[in-house]
DNA sequence: CTAAAATTATGATAATTATCATTTTTGGGA
DNA sequence: TCCCAAAAATGATAATTATCATAATTTTAG
């Protein structure tokens, strides 16, 4: 299930796309001398919403779906990680228990850092507090722009936005732009607990989207073909 | 419309329930030598939406909403912020604009505190970030909720744990637990802003749980009678 | 205290979205 | 390669919520 891997800190290729661009080569190798590495296959739970933070997870390869389970069973996701993205460091700053649960999309590659490893390095190095403390501040404002997103768009307008940021997660190739084919692959379940909605109404609405061509399936895979129209979804 | 006024932070009665909690005294002072305070009266606008923010605000006595307009006018109440609660450090130390607007809902008691304090002060006293870190990081839990909350829940179950909510934030004396008498007073349309609904909505749900003797309301003002009913609205 | 403005309330109706039942298709493992 | 479970699709219907119009009431300002 969870297989050993070795992954050196000092070449990670996401390194430098990591909160931990910039660290001192000592903090590095510190870093790569405790984490351990492993490959996740599809569908394995990284960490559990209502357990307690060991560490905080790198995601080196592959996309985690972080979620949030509803008080009649049904998720919630909040955010899906990929490369670069550091998961768990919240609940573990904060000492709280994880609000949220992390589960592989696909098969994937993470780091995994231990707590005492990871606090240490927050109080030897200043800046690292401060790129942490910048990221969290950027997410809340991200947040912000979700709650209203939710609260006051149509079910239409929100898969319209969530294809346009699932659009860049799952883009192999960003600074090629807009050349690269980008295929998002996702269950429409999925879709649904990212959008809020149930999965019916998201099978209908990409139906709809897809009559009007502005996306393309091809079985579970979904390809945008007109943002610039998807951004003007609601806009009448 | 905006009239000084000088509160010492030294005596200050919100200090405690702070981030400036455990301040060292010199930077308590040197808080207090560089801030401003001024009463404003109920429905002026601290900070704007978009706009690039000069310091944080530190709340001393009434209450703010804090709000993000949408694509349609439409406001979202993201929190209302009282007495103790500090104001746009987010924007502050991710250097961005606001992503959300500041308005107060009473007259209010409200002191400034420059940028170049502020930051300054981040880097002297690491363990001030490290505080700021752990509440950012907390609140970013709590809006994983919130989340939730508006993407799977009913507006009446919303709006049931808005009240709730809004109760804590209404309490003149938390401590004194049930005894106090709880006046809630938002307009309905503040309140369909925080829930994420049409204001008539929130009228008659309201008129529904006055019905059901969950909630007492005169004029304006709303009571929570039963507390524990109300969590359990939506639970059949 | 009073009048105007703002807010609250109520009714009728429409639009959106959820739910449930069922069929079809797909994709991953033996 | 085939099979089977999971996922996607479709249809019918119900529930929730929004919208618009208008009346009643409360608040606020002078």
């Amino acid at each position: 299930m969870r297989k050993q891997v070795y992954v050196g800190c000092e070449e990670c290729g996401v390194k430098n796309d990591s909160l931990f661009k910039g660290l001192p080569d000592e903090e590095i190798e510190n870093i790569n001398y405790h984490k351990s590495c492993a490959f996740y296959k599809k569908g394995q739970i990284l960490f559990h919403e209502g357990t307690r933070p060991l560490g905080v997870y790198c995601v080196n390869q592959g996309k985690i779906k972080v979620y949030r389970t509803g008080d009649d069973g049904k998720d919630q996701i909040i955010k899906i990680a990929s490369g670069g993205d550091l998961l768990g460091y919240k609940a573990l700053v904060s000492d709280e228990l994880y609000p949220v649960s992390g589960e592989t999309l696909e098969n994937t590659k993470v780091c995994f850092i231990p707590k005492s490893e990871f606090l240490g390095m927050l109080t030897r190095v200043p800046s690292f507090g401060q790129q942490l403390l910048q990221a969290a501040c950027q997410e809340m404002g991200a947040m912000t722009q979700n709650i209203t997103s939710l609260a006051q768009k149509s079910v239409r307008e929100r898969l319209a936005v969530t294809l346009l940021m699932l659009k860049d997660t799952y883009d192999v190739d960003p600074a090629a732009g807009n050349e690269t084919e980008v295929e998002i692959n996702l269950t429409r379940e999925d879709l649904a607990n990212i959008v809020g909605t149930a999965t019916e109404t998201i099978i209908r609405l990409l139906h709809d989207f897809k009559d009007e061509k502005l996306i393309e399936t091809k079985g579970r895979k979904i390809k945008v073909l007109e943002p610039e129209k998807l951004v003007r979804v609601g806009n009448i």
